[in-house]
DNA sequence: TATTGATAGTCAATATTTATGACTAAATGG
DNA sequence: CCATTTAGTCATAAATATTGACTATCAATA
């Protein structure tokens, strides 16, 4: 007899708590005001620094396709949250930078995981939580490395 | 000026980490011979005891709609999965249960996940690892019952 | 027992998100 | 100059999730 269901695995607890904080962090941005942003444009948005980034760096550092990441700043210059410009560097290569609107939503995303971390960090305990953070770090890090063998 | 990008955030870490576990879970549980099994029948099968549950429970306990849930177990039927059992205790509901073939499947996804679990066990260390699970089961309850205020 | 309100599951339609392959233009390294 | 790689896009398909409405059954009770 297989054994089933007995204790979460790191699958589960980890689809569970995504789809919650997911949950959580969009209905409080449509309440400050970011009420056409939706999930999948965080994996720009998320990862894109003041001074802009290109696209190709944006797949890379979200573990997204680049076509993706192409659509979702479609959307985005759409929405008005970040603009292209040439990259002088390169220049098959487009840098998006994120614009006044875009850095209000970066920043009200952030003051509201911040704000879910404290309750956490709160209920589970000062330095449990630095331990499981830096746990979930080290993990996410060591997990995106993983290769077909 | 805000701040972005500075340091990974709980929402970051998670989505990426959910969704390398994801990519080598089913790599392998293709290369052990279940090439057909999908990422969100795991909303099923992960949660499914031997001797099965309703739809509505395991929709409750994956946080998933149950139409989501109805749609899942279709296919997982179809696959030769599940199958589905009137309810002797309520004529509204049906049991679904695991075949023979699904509780193949569901102990080799248990067997895959507590290997990646090992590795990163050992990777951060037994403490830390065990810290680390008891805070993120906590952190996963406590955030999937956060109700709109 | 007849009525009322809640629950289990399904149907149907839509919205959202991700994956695959091919392609152009430009850079890079001889 | 040439071969190879890289940045980004186009087009199409596949997968996944959300919403509202609906039927049958249950549970409680007047």
């Amino acid at each position: 007899m297989v054994d089933t269901a007995r204790e979460a695995d790191l699958g589960m607890l980890v689809g569970q708590l995504g789809r919650a904080l997911q949950e959580e962090l969009f209905a409080k941005l449509a309440e400050q005001g970011h009420r056409e942003v939706r999930p999948r444009h965080g994996t720009v948005l998320a990862f894109l620094p003041p001074e802009g980034a290109r696209a190709t760096e944006l797949a890379r550092r979200s573990g997204q396709h680049k076509q993706i990441v192409g659509v979702i700043v479609d959307e985005l210059v759409e929405l008005g949250y970040v603009r292209r410009e040439p990259d002088p560097r390169d220049r098959r290569a487009k840098l998006v930078v994120p614009t006044e609107s875009g850095l209000d939503e970066i920043g009200k995303a952030r003051a509201i995981l911040a704000l879910i971390e404290r309750r956490h960090r709160q209920d589970v305990g000062e330095e449990a939580y630095r331990i499981f953070k830096a746990a979930l770090e080290r993990i996410a890090l060591s997990q995106r490395s993983w290769q077909q063998s």
